[in-house]
DNA sequence: TTGATATGTCGAAATATTTGGTTATATGGA
DNA sequence: TCCATATAACCAAATATTTCGACATATCAA
């Protein structure tokens, strides 16, 4: 039995933890199945298909980009948002990682 | 952009939900990170290095073994649980497969 | 059968998350 | 500059999760 983690989890597992609270979520699924190979959405395309409102799809946006699962950069009055395959990946292989030591 | 996901995922992206919430946790994190390789531990021994109540740690027991990441036995008067590494790697290969499509 | 032990379940309180209306800010066009 | 548009930030209500004590059930030993 393994003590170390009785009062807290290393930071890289807190960071891992954030992805996994992000791709937890349903709504929060939706939204990342929706991006097409590449694809940049803005806000007001990811709201479109959304059965949320504006301002909830935005709130699951944010914990989106925090958790780094999704990269944003603003055009012109529009907010593009894309994966970030790269940070999910090496979230993915840390619990990978994990499981090949066990 | 994919409309599929409007309303709903599938049922298979459900169950990787399921996983995701659970592993999205500091205190589930913590006691899966308890486990050393191979170990089977019982609540009482989850318990004892938790900060977290017997009923707070049933809790967090019941919704790792409903997501299929813990399994558990009773023997006796204990009920053992143990580390689903199949199931949490299924889930984590299922979201690899989907950023090789991307 | 009685008592001790291990665990699960229930219910209510505490806490956290989600939601959507409203307001604020930034951008670009007329 | 003034106005429309896109988005973020704020706030309060609704909802969900977490927590823990109390109670219920199962097992085993005396």
């Amino acid at each position: 039995m393994n003590r170390d983690y009785t009062k807290a989890v290393p930071t890289a597992w807190k960071n891992i933890s954030r992805v996994f609270t992000a791709l937890g979520d349903e709504h929060r699924q939706r939204i990342l199945l929706t991006f097409e190979p590449g694809e940049h959405l803005n806000v007001g395309q990811i709201v479109e298909v959304s059965t949320l409102s504006r301002s909830a799809v935005s709130h699951h946006l944010k914990i989106l980009r925090e958790a780094g699962v999704l990269e944003n950069e603003k055009i012109g009055k529009e907010v593009y948002f894309w994966l970030n395959k790269r940070k999910i990946k090496e979230s993915l292989v840390a619990v990978m990682d994990y499981l090949k030591t066990q």
